[in-house]
Formats: structure tokens, C-alpha cells, sequence
DNA sequence: TAGATTGTTAATCGATTAACAATC
DNA sequence: TAGATTGTTAATCGATTAACAATC
């Protein structure tokens, strides 16, 4: 395996790959054994060179003229994306928004497994969702650390999150994948992302407001 | 009102001023009636200049020596996320992501109204979430059209998302928060975001993976 | 007035893109 | 070889930050 080139890169190229990875998948589906950066880019909406120097950050897997191996590019980019391993997740908190994750079956094919979905809630816990055991909260340490659990979905109210965020970074978690909508403060070598679902609407509803005059030329 | 002051600035300011009206909330609960740009920025994380600058792509909210007025503030940004009025919203799709839209009380709350909920599923069709009809797919041009409706929210598998975004579009929705993981290509002057989970675990992943020698010093 | 904090400028930093030599 | 497409350089573009004069 080759790879590791670069030490710096955007923050933004991470997220690509894996847009890359996915597109690549349904091409190798369909039977597609190569393709350039220009018609990978075409399928996207982004730049080839946008493509190709996200691609040199990691290495050289392209062929001059010929344009990049799929099944090729697709064993690197998993192998680089750290999806040639499974990953133990839990979630925390068995909402709504916590149960939509536990069911969704894009996280198991990917190898990301929930291996249970705490909460405090009596009548939820025992039952279980899509497979996963829905345990006490209070039970949260010892499960995380019996299980080396590294990464965790926090889908609590906003008033619990940082609480929850402490009590799992204490118990190993290293990787939080947020859905409770506060900005959880955290020692820096634990990777969090948020994911902030009344931001994107109210970011719509901006957009649609000034739909008309979207380029503001009002001075005032 | 004031502002509309200059016609450019960052794609990542509105989504800040989302936080920053979240956080001004907060402190208006809590009966705290003036916030300085580096309190404000304490609490979530952002240089105080940020804020600043952000906000100064708008108007001049505060005062110089005594910071800003928490309630005025909060006015201004209520009048520029577009948030001072309703917004009527369909979701496409009632399965575990689009149950979980029009469960999430945020939107409600903010003035976000689930107008109804549209699925092929038989089983599903007549019933409700949430206090939101669920109806046949194949009403749902009528239903925007004659709602009104401008903003959707796509929860539906990949395969079919661009199908739904066209069809509306071509009902007169401009304004899509897309959970389907693809690329959805629409016209310019419909605004689209995605949120992306799967990309979300990936990206947390690869972070993981890299945990240990996270700053590559590797050359291959 | 003295101290605090804004709004804005200019510098820095980071990310994207075009262009092209290298090479399949 | 001629044509295609990579990997990389350098230019451009955009966003963040520090610094500070203005002013409450």
C-alpha cells in the first residue's frame, strides 16, 4: 500500500474522499472499471483539479491518459478512509433522532456497528432497535470501556450534551458525531462533528428570504 | 429595521448567525440583557472578531465600550434569518429520517411548519406524525402548488432523490434540505443543502484512523 | 476622564482553480 | 507517434484574525 504523502491538507478533503468513494462504488457496480478526474467530477459537481489534488495529498493513483483504476482507487480510498476495519459505535439518547440512526443500515454497511443505544428512559430500556440493546444510561461507562467503544452519536437534548460528551470522553470515546445542537467543548485530540439540523433550515430559510434581491445592494 | 449593508460575505457567516441567535436566546432566558463580542464568542467557540466581522456584514448592533443589546440583537437576527415569519414545509419520504423530521420540535418551534409528510407506502399513506398527514407521493405536486409550499426536505433513498428534487422543483419549492447521499443537480437558483451522515461517520473515521501519527510525516 | 469594546482595515492564512509539463 | 489525462505548480480567490482608531 502506498500512500501518506503530504502532511497538510483542507479540512474539506476528507469529506470529499469519501464522496469519491461512494461515486466510485456505483460505478464499480455498474461495471465501470475506469475513470478520469473530469468524468468523476462531471458526476459530482466538482472540479477535476479540485479531484486530482485532493487525490495527491495520498498519493499517485492515476495513470497519465488513462485516468484512475476503480476497484484500484476504491481499495486505497477505503484503506485511507479507515474503512477496511469495523467500528464499535454507540448512540446516546433513544429519540427520535437516535433511533433514525440506530436504523439506519447505510452506518452497518460501512462497517460502522451500533453496539447498543443508551438512555434513561424506563420503558425504553430492554428493548432494542434495528438489533442494538438499548441500555441504562448509568451503565454507559463500564460498556464503554468493556467494549472499547471509540466512537459515540450524542442525539440528547441540548441541555444534557456536554454532560454526555464528558462522561463518554472520560470513558475512552475519542470520535462524536453530535446531534444535540450546542457547540460541546472538548479536549482537542477528541474529534467531534456536529451535526446541526435547525442551522441548515434557518440557513434556508435566509436563503429563500432574499431569493429575490439576493445580492444585497441596499447601502443603509 | 437597518441593515443590508454590503452585498458579499462569507457562505459560513449565516450559519454562525444561526448559533449566535441560538446562544443570544440562551442569554435572554437566563435574563442576561448585554453581551460583549468576546462573551458571546466564549461561549461558542468563535473569536470574538469573527463575530464582528460577521455581523457587520449587516449593521452596526452594538455599542462601543458596552457591547450589544441581547433583545435587539436578537430582533435583528430574527428579521435577517428570515425567521419573523412561517415557513410552510413538506418532507418526502415517512421512513426512519423523515419520522425523525417531523418529529424534531426545533423546527416547529422556530416557525417551521410540517405541512405533510408524502411516501408511496400503502401502509403508511392516511396515517399521521407528529399532528402531519402522511399522503400518496403522487399528490404532492397538487399539494405544494396549492400550499404554497417553498421548502422540502428529501429523506428518501439516493436512487430516487433527483427525481424527487425535479419534480419539486417544477412544483415551485426552492429551498431542499437533502438527507438522500448524492448530489443532487438542480438549478442555480434553488438552494439545496445536504447533510450527509454516512460522510459524517467517514470523515470521523479517517480521523480516528489517524489518530496516533495524525500529523503525517511519512513520505512514500 | 479612563476603560471597555465596537466596527473596520490590513495582514495572514487556507482552499480552489487554471494551466501545463510529464507521461501513459 | 498523437491524444488524453495525470500530478503539480503558481495564481487566484475567499475566509479568518489581529490590530487599532473610533467612540460609548
Amino acid at each position: 500500500m502506498a500512500r501518506r504523502k503530504k502532511y497538510k491538507f483542507p479540512k474539506t478533503t476528507i469529506e470529499r474522499l469519501s464522496y469519491y468513494f461512494r461515486a466510485l462504488e456505483d460505478l464499480s457496480k455498474r461495471g465501470i472499471d475506469t475513470v478520469s478526474s473530469e468524468a468523476l467530477g462531471g458526476k459530482l459537481n466538482i472540479k477535476s483539479s479540485q479531484i486530482r489534488k485532493d487525490l495527491s495529498y495520498f498519493g499517485d493513483f492515476g495513470k497519465r491518459g488513462m485516468g484512475y483504476d476503480v476497484k484500484y482507487l476504491l481499495k486505497e480510498l477505503k484503506y485511507i478512509l479507515g474503512l477496511d476495519r469495523e467500528w464499535s459505535v454507540v448512540i446516546v439518547g433513544a429519540g427520535h433522532i437516535g433511533a433514525a440512526m440506530a436504523n439506519y443500515d447505510s452506518f452497518r454497511k460501512r462497517g460502522f456497528n451500533i453496539a447498543a443505544i443508551f438512555d434513561n428512559d424506563e420503558k425504553k430500556i430492554g428493548k432494542e432497535i434495528n438489533g442494538s440493546p438499548i441500555l441504562p444510561y448509568d451503565n454507559i461507562d463500564d460498556f464503554v470501556k468493556q467494549n472499547k467503544i471509540e466512537m459515540a452519536i450524542i442525539a440528547v437534548p441540548a441541555a444534557a450534551a456536554q454532560a454526555v460528551a464528558d462522561k463518554l470522553v472520560e470513558s475512552g470515546v475519542t470520535a462524536i458525531l453530535n446531534f444535540a445542537p450546542v457547540a460541546v467543548q472538548l479536549d482537542e485530540n477528541v474529534r467531534c462533528l456536529s451535526v446541526d439540523l435547525t442551522t441548515k433550515l434557518e440557513a434556508l430559510a435566509y436563503y429563500m428570504s432574499y431569493s429575490q434581491d439576493k445580492l444585497w445592494k441596499i447601502y443603509s
